[in-house]
DNA sequence: AAATGTGAACTACTTCACAGCC
DNA sequence: GGCTGTGAAGTAGTTCACATTT
């Protein structure tokens, strides 16, 4: 049921931002959870505080999609979550296939968020002969040697990459020259693509190392509060920078 | 939930901005790299291509760390790799507890590029009983019930939770309490921590979904020059493409 | 009365372009 | 000449605050 006219086309046409765009699929999942609980409206406060975002941004981001709330009541779950879900390109289904089916690519293999939401597992490929014929989350892992014809056969537009690093740039390689344009990379490498392809890496160890920095100012933090009263913190061997007020001091 | 007002801004420690800290381990893996083939310096430009961004970018972050170059000269490689190591908390070792050892849980054990940085794999928790005992990676897996023990003993201040997403939140709390205050969660679902405490998230599925809405967009695109004339070929309702047609229409 | 939608103000980040140093 | 370091300009993203609508 969607017929009829309301707003005008409202020129925002040229693009969604991106940061918009990321935070679709975080109100998508909570709309989701709203959902299964047949809850039939949502105001943007309550549904900011499920996504874990504030309620302004919330609503500027909605506003970029349209004007799909009502004043005084809120949003209307199921035509919100069909909204968004059109917006991200979730009616359709979209073929994925995995590279690299280590611990990690049988995980992405075996994880369910992937089907229920618009995606579908239809290759995993592995360079090992040893692998080829198995099944994994219930498909056979066919050998790289095929990987063009499957990527073909398929219609796969989207490859996930989880090969050591050393693979990922052939594997990328031969993934865009059959046809893929969009990738997911898991491994720890930077990889060059041709302009229109589309790569988003996720790499584990880059976001313990954010968490590290953060941890080690805290734990400085926590130092200097309870050294603060007379001297300042000496500087330790750090040399140059701007001002420092490295924490010189080891957790214990 | 946000009780204890008055900490500190998170954003900033010495200055550095988030976005700064995001890319640092990245340079950091270049320069290892470069490292590794005894390249005695580099320069921004090269450094920034081998990282992946643009150069003035590259030495604007470094300017926030120090004055660590040479001018005509560039960067010395072992120097900064130690600069960027130390600002990130590396030249210390981070003990990490990881909760919930199904495939990711196992991937993430047996991921390499962990111990090589900093980091250690302290434990492994998981709440099936018929994995206590068990080696992953050569790692024991322990039972939940001695999470805290567990957290306390080894001084672990970093988690990584790969639970299913029900238990995330209730695994996320007691790691807090037991003394835990940053967080990697690879579970779809968002953490509610106490301020103070650092999360990060890795979702797969959301990676995905920003790739389909790219993907649908230039497929979109595609369409829209080969097929200028009036009738479109997408699904049901019309939707995207530059200078919508949104067809706003008021839930029922 | 309640809650959206949005200009305007503000903040964060990026890129330019060039002075300053090697 | 080459390359860093950085103010200044430009761009993207966030938050405020309130007019508007139901």
């Amino acid at each position: 049921m969607a017929t009829g006219r309301t707003h005008r086309p409202a020129t925002r046409s040229r693009g969604i931002p991106e940061a918009t765009v990321a935070r679709l699929p975080l109100y998508l999942r909570a709309l989701t959870a709203l959902s299964e609980r047949s809850v039939p409206t949502v105001s943007s406060e309550e549904l900011a505080a499920a996504a874990g975002v504030n309620s302004a941004k919330l609503r500027k981001d909605f506003s970029y999609l349209g004007s799909y709330g009502t004043r005084g009541v809120g949003y209307d779950v199921e035509y919100l979550v069909y909204q968004i879900s059109r917006e991200l390109g979730l009616t359709q289904d979209w073929p994925v296939v995995i590279v690299g089916i280590g611990n990690l690519g049988a995980a992405l293999a075996n994880y369910g968020g992937f089907a229920s939401r618009g995606f579908r597992v239809a290759a995993l490929i592995d360079a090992d002969p040893a692998l080829t014929g198995k099944a994994v989350a219930g498909i056979p892992v066919q050998h790289t040697d095929d990987l063009e014809k499957i990527i073909k056969d398929n219609g796969v537009s989207i490859g996930v990459i989880a090969t050591p690093a050393g693979a990922a740039q052939q594997v990328c390689d031969r993934l865009v020259a059959a046809g893929v344009s969009s990738i997911l990379n898991f491994a720890p490498t930077v990889l060059n693509v041709p302009d229109g392809v589309d790569v988003r890496k996720v790499d584990l160890s880059i976001e313990l190392q954010i968490l590290a920095f953060h941890e080690q100012r805290k734990a400085g933090e926590e130092a200097m509060a309870e050294a603060l009263p007379a001297v300042a913190v000496v500087k330790d061997s750090s040399d140059q920078g701007p001002d420092g007020d490295v924490p010189a001091v080891m957790p214990a």
